[in-house]
DNA sequence: AAGTAAAAAGATAATAATATCTTTTTATAT
DNA sequence: ATATAAAAAGATATTATTATCTTTTTACTT
């Protein structure tokens, strides 16, 4: 459903969201080390996000990643947009040239509901909404 | 969602179950041609639904893949574990060792009743159901 | 019995995803 | 100004998935 990568950089965003500020910043290692996952890979993935705008960055002495707030309205499914692109949330499930609900694939009517409802709640969330439902204790990340 | 190789497993299965019987069998190479996929992976694929007591085959002259009306009693399920397993259908979507719905990650309450679906569904069905759909019209593989 | 068509099995190759390491650039504290 | 800590960028390695090719075994037809 989501590549590895994608659940490392919401895992990482998330962590960010909950911990970071303008004035408090986090290298990519330490973050690695807290949330359990490879520390190079996320520095990659970290950036690309940084590129996108999705969560900032400051290099140099005393600098890290973290999130603004401005940053934390970003959408979740733009994080996965960012590293996953949404292609796979789109076009037949089973590979047909030709697959809509007129003239459906035999898991078409199955698979596209679950797909548009998920892509549907991830583009409707920001990343704060997600936060507030870790803060109050409904979700966790560890 | 569904590895490519299961769902090109899943349309050879659907044109075997059409189209064959122990009478008129299909070698892989006229599969692969008539549905476009590659050849000598789906006859990688066949072999392994072979072994798996899912499709039938016949060596020597006159052999191929063929589906008995017995064949045609497997689940939809059954070829999907073959070929991908169902361990991407279990465990946290995030990756977290704990998450189950008294302790969810993020998207556990999103992504769990979709996938919950979407199994239950293929388990549900048979070959045979999902034939028939074809054979009405109501859905199509080509 | 011999030849042959086909599955089965095994070996190899290409591609994409995941992971790691090294160098360069940047910003800031001193 | 200089040293330094950190992101950014680039190069390399590993693993899994997808794809192809070759050899062996099987069973039917003649």
């Amino acid at each position: 459903m989501l590549s590895k990568s994608s659940t490392y950089a919401i895992r990482a965003v998330l962590f960010l969201s909950l911990n970071s500020d303008d004035e408090k910043k986090f290298n990519p290692k330490s973050i690695a080390e807290i949330i359990d996952i490879p520390a190079p890979f996320l520095a990659k993935t970290l950036q690309e996000l940084t590129k996108r705008n999705i969560i900032s960055s400051r290099k140099g002495r005393n600098g890290g990643f973290y999130l603004t707030n401005a940053d934390k309205q970003n959408t979740m499914i733009s994080i996965v947009a960012a590293i996953d692109g949404l292609e796979k949330f789109q076009g037949c499930s089973l590979g047909l040239p030709v697959c809509d609900s007129e003239n459906p694939c035999p898991i078409h009517h199955l698979v596209a509901p679950l797909r548009n409802k998920l892509v549907e709640e991830l583009t409707n969330k920001t990343i704060a909404n997600f936060t507030k439902e870790i803060k109050d204790g409904h979700t966790h990340v560890f």
